[in-house]
DNA sequence: CCTATAATTAAGACCGGTCGGTATTATTTG
DNA sequence: CAAATAATACCGACCGGTCTTAATTATAGG
């Protein structure tokens, strides 16, 4: 049985994964993911030498997930706006409203939960927010090189608006679970970014 | 010096407070509470059976804060559609900008913290917020009866879209810590809001 | 293909420290 | 003087992490 090691490692991460979404990081105790993965600690210690850097392996594998879910056949679509308004469809009903996370949006809740604990995870997790926005960003400055929006708008609001408007769903999704809140936003953010465009 | 047992309650209160703001709930501990107040475990125990029972408390206290805050002179404003506007920038300007809770929306920071630990807890902070909306909504039918509003909306959905985005920006300011989000936001949920209105 | 050996992987006891909470005793307050 | 308030020592449970030892796995030579 080859690379027996790497196997066991991704196990490592993928249960961590759920246990962080769910339970947070600093609650998730070391001994949850040694019964999630039948390890014990001597074998966990073997593919990383402390929690944090299972943090960081965690937060690589869930970017991973998130982006082929959220950018599925994006190429395809020509159309700036329609890649907007599919990302975010994409983001509230192929991966919130699937549950790829047990605990909602895993950045989210580090979002929320970091801060006030490790400025360098933080920082880290921000930093993803950041990019995020910053590809709507282009995509409407693609968008507006075509005449297809509305004049004076400002990209920067616009592309943190539709982020944080996002974030808002999780948020509130992963207390109620309640689906029919992401189909709502879903449509709210239809209405609004048709509300961009030229008339 | 009477009321002194009050007073102390109150001291713990609001230590706590700011604590569970800043480091969730469960990762405050006990000792953290009693560095704040000067006291120890022993006076601690006197005003409290349980560390839930303080955050019981603390939710009760936040709660009195924000609305002092959020709906300041509200009675005032005869124009529903006015009094949402108004609502929404007192969130984002007047109670988050200000910094009110050091660790950003402790309501939020518990809606996302809480789900995977306390079921019951969740569900008090759940219903905070599902009030918050029900008041957007009241005031959406308000105004659609004054003949305000374009027809065919959908009051709760466009009432739970701005408890969303108020929400997403608590999420991205408590990391950024950057105001002009909340700027940004403000601008536009008003462009959106306007959207909302009879043309 | 088999075996010897080195390297990786795993087990499990153990460490100091911290957790929320309690019981007893002392002090301050009304 | 009685009742409320506070201090302190202490409890078992759990935390992340280390250490030693054992088992498994990959790799080499024949």
């Amino acid at each position: 049985m080859p690379d027996k090691g790497a196997r066991t490692r991704r196990k490592i991460i993928q249960a961590a994964l759920q246990l962080f979404s769910v339970k947070g990081y600093f609650h998730t105790a070391i001994s949850d993911i040694l019964q999630a993965t039948e390890l014990t600690k001597g074998g966990l210690y073997c593919h990383f030498q402390s929690k944090e850097d299972i943090w960081y392996a965690v937060y690589d594998e869930a970017v991973g997930i998130w982006r082929k879910i959220v950018f599925r056949d994006m190429r395809t679509i020509l159309n700036p706006v329609e890649r907007i308004e599919r990302t975010c469809e994409n983001v509230l009903q192929k991966y919130l409203a699937t549950d790829t996370f047990d605990g909602g949006c895993f950045f989210v809740n580090m979002l929320v939960e970091l801060p006030g604990q490790s400025a360098t995870m933080s920082r880290h997790i921000l930093r993803g927010f950041v990019g995020f926005s910053k590809l709507f960003q282009a995509w409407l400055v693609e968008a507006d090189q075509q005449q297809m929006l509305r004049p004076n708008l400002n990209f920067k609001d616009v592309a943190n608006f539709l982020v944080i408007t996002l974030n808002g769903a999780a948020t509130l999704y992963v207390s109620s679970r309640d689906k029919s809140v992401l189909h709502q936003t879903a449509g709210q953010l239809r209405f609004y970014i048709q509300q961009l465009l030229r008339a």
